[in-house]
RNA sequence: GCUUAUAUAGCGCAGCUGGUAGCGCAACUCAUUCGUAAUGAGUAGGUCGCCGGUUCGAGUCCGGCUAUGAGCUCCA
């Protein structure tokens, strides 16, 4: 028989030889002991190829691919050898996943002790370099098969095969698990694995169904690689804003106070408020907002009339009882209908649109007790939320002016190359879920990827992620552990004027419903500043920091000179401090840097003499000795372009 | 909401099989007045997350609650 492979070259075989042999060969031949390859895009294991067909060209394997296949044998053979140590364990499934792989198995849980046992275990069988055998069976016996070895979870899967499947198991020494492939042709091929962590998983994913024990870990080609993923995984903890947040004193919580409602120390709340008051200024002055401030609660009266009383009770904080209260509140979850009000105060000609509304918005969710997390998924939050009323004429234009705002936004923060693009659409199959019929959505979704193709943006779809009134713009960002969440929306509602009864004059004196576009233009305030925290690793462009300056007097004889400087600096509106605690010069520049500060200005004798300060930053170390005029000037124009100066290396903490 | 782990001084941690708590940093006081990543000495600080139980005795064992972390999407 002959192969082709993709290099061109031919490799040819003697009949007796096995299948797997031949497998072996090619995949060592492809400078890897596996045995997948991808032939017409799809991933096959080698073996199924050459049983069918012994002219087949052959692509060469995908790193990415050997990687996956990799992964899977090493779940199998942490499945080999989870039955040796604990023979009452019940597989469930053992898939490659991004970073790794995992195996749920039906046990009572692991503590890391059995980990470690598990992994000693592995490495046996590593060494025990056990061949991987494929082989078919027919559905009957393959039932059979997983029955007499009492693994009912598997029964359960080949009866939810489809008829015309084929049913594959793959043996190494004493141990055979169902499975597709592919997988590597030994268990030698296994050269640096670690198992990371244990938890629980429901089978199939269903909180009705059992609750199955997930171990995960992962596996690399090289040690090297191994050890490089697990001290970037210690690293990115460094970073996690939920930690280096907490640590640098910019949020807390506290446990009487309740889960996901965080507290802005001081420092979180100046970043804030810098924040706050860019997007308030930048909005109102030039992109045409005007600002409104609107209760954070209402009768619920209001969210009936909304729909959010029928869609969305169950994420409200309601005040009262429907059925003994005369009045019942609810803390509102968004500022739509508010601002509808706003709107509708005064009655408004085709000209006055597009109106815009933005409003620094606090809002309430009561989200399930699990999902809370650090400052991105908490029950109270403050938005940088907004309402545009359009004509119908207005969509694209409109669209086009609150995603470009949204991008200049991400620009200025540094965080543009960060995120990625979603249309998040309605789901068919649930239609109950939403406001509006197919027509409705059709061509609202229609309008919102015609300015995404338009301004040539990569974007992905979504079903299933729509706001019950309309589709979103969603702009993703992930964080340090690569969880995805939505910064930034932009949503098209076309039908909501008619419930509260908006509408214009046009030309001819007509009233006509108008169209909203309910936007974020930074989001939420708590999130952002999250997502700087991570970004930044705390090292914040200086407009952002909480503390700009720190003056470093070399001894007590020179605080007047010091909180002279510290004076100017505040003037000019930049947030300095000075450490006038009795210590040495080098401990207080190591504090100041410890804090990240982005400036230090050491002054002792030579610079009162002078009228100077000796400037030390994060950005180009010590950057001499400058009058501080010159160093005003310097700071406050970073400060007012919103700079982002490069970070010296040299100057990485110690 | 579910599973699981964790909760000891402001922070990071130790505290073995039950005998009422320690370390480092920080804080405070005193001395030092110093030129670019840690000056020295001393002092103070804790209802061991909260509530209950077992016990002669609980930080330690058991139960409940609260909070925090990880996971609950990746189909053999």
């Amino acid at each position: 028989m002959k192969i082709t492979l993709k290099d061109g070259s031919v490799k040819e075989y003697q009949s007796p030889m096995s299948v797997q042999e031949i497998a072996y060969d090619i995949s060592e031949g492809l400078g890897r002991a596996t045995c997948a390859g991808i032939v017409d895009g799809e991933t096959v294991d080698l073996r199924t190829v050459i049983e069918k067909d012994c002219n087949l060209s052959i692509a060469t394997v995908a790193d990415k691919e050997g990687l996956n296949t990799l992964r899977h044998t090493t779940s199998h053979i942490l499945a080999q050898a989870v039955k040796r140590i604990f023979p009452e364990a019940k597989l469930a499934i053992g898939p490659s996943i991004e970073n790794g792989f995992y195996y749920d198995i039906d046990r009572e849980p692991f503590s890391r002790e059995d980990l470690d046992k598990l992994e000693a275990e592995m490495k046996k069988i590593i060494k025990e370099a056990l061949k991987i055998e494929r082989f078919e069976l027919p559905r009957d016996e393959a039932v059979k098969l997983m029955e007499e070895m009492n693994e009912p979870y598997k029964v359960e899967l080949i009866h939810d095969l489809p008829e015309d499947a084929i049913i594959s198991f793959y043996k190494q020494g004493e141990f055979t698990d169902l499975c597709a492939g592919p997988h590597l042709v030994s268990t030698k091929g296994v050269k640096a694995f670690k198992l990371i962590s244990s938890s629980m998983a429901y089978w199939r994913g269903d909180s009705d169904k059992a609750k199955l024990q997930r171990i995960y870990g992962t596996a690399f080609n090289k040690k090297e690689e191994l050890e490089a993923y697990l001290a970037h995984l210690e690293d990115i903890k460094k970073r996690d804003h939920n930690k280096l947040g907490r640590e640098m004193e910019l949020f807390t919580t506290v446990d009487v106070i309740g889960q996901g409602l965080p507290l802005m120390l001081p420092k979180g709340t100046r970043m804030i408020n810098k924040l706050q008051r860019w997007i308030e200024d930048l909005e109102d002055n030039e992109w045409g907002y005007v600002r409104t401030k609107t209760p954070l609660l209402s009768k619920n009266d209001l969210f009936k009339i909304s729909g959010h009383w029928d869609h969305y009770k169950d994420g409200m904080f309601v005040l009262g009882d429907e059925e003994t209260d005369r009045e019942v509140f609810a803390l509102r979850p968004m500022t739509c209908p508010f601002q509808y009000y706003v709107y509708k105060n005064t009655q408004k000609s085709y000209r006055d649109l597009p109106y815009r509304m933005g409003e620094t918005s606090t809002l309430f969710r009561n989200e399930d007790s699990g999902e809370m997390h650090g400052l991105t998924r908490v029950r109270q939050f403050t938005i940088s939320e907004g309402h545009n009323v359009i004509r119908p004429d207005q969509v694209e234009s409109e669209l086009a002016n609150c995603l470009n705002l949204a991008i200049f936004v991400l620009e200025t923060l540094g965080l543009r190359e960060d995120v990625t693009f979603r249309l998040s659409k309605w789901d068919p199959d649930n239609k109950e879920k939403y406001l509006g019929d197919d027509a409705y959505w059709e061509n609202a979704q229609g309008a919102l990827r015609k300015i995404l193709l338009e301004k040539e943006l990569v974007f992905t779809e979504a079903d299933g992620e729509a706001a019950f009134y309309g589709p979103k713009i969603d702009i993703q960002a992930r964080n340090v552990y690569g969880k995805e969440d939505t910064m930034i929306t932009i949503q098209l509602d076309c039908a909501i004027a008619e419930r509260f009864d908006m509408y214009y004059i046009d030309q001819s004196g007509a009233k006509v419903r108008p169209y909203i576009i309910h936007r974020t233009s930074l989001g939420c305030y708590e999130r952002t500043l999250a997502w700087l925290i991570e970004k930044y690793a705390g090292k914040f462009p200086t407009w952002l920091c909480p503390e700009q300056v720190r003056v470093l007097p070399i001894s007590d004889k020179y605080a007047d000179y010091a909180e002279k400087v510290r004076a100017e600096l505040a003037r000019n509106g930049v947030d300095a401090n000075v450490d006038s605690r009795s210590e040495k010069i080098g401990f207080k520049i190591r504090d100041a840097r410890l804090n990240r500060l982005p400036y230090m200005l050491v002054v002792g004798e030579k610079e009162e003499a002078d009228g100077t300060v000796s400037v030390r930053s994060r950005f180009a170390g010590d950057e001499g000795s400058k009058s501080l005029a010159e160093f005003t000037e310097q700071i406050c124009r970073e400060i007012r372009t919103k700079e982002i100066r490069k970070e010296n290396p040299q100057e990485e903490g110690k």
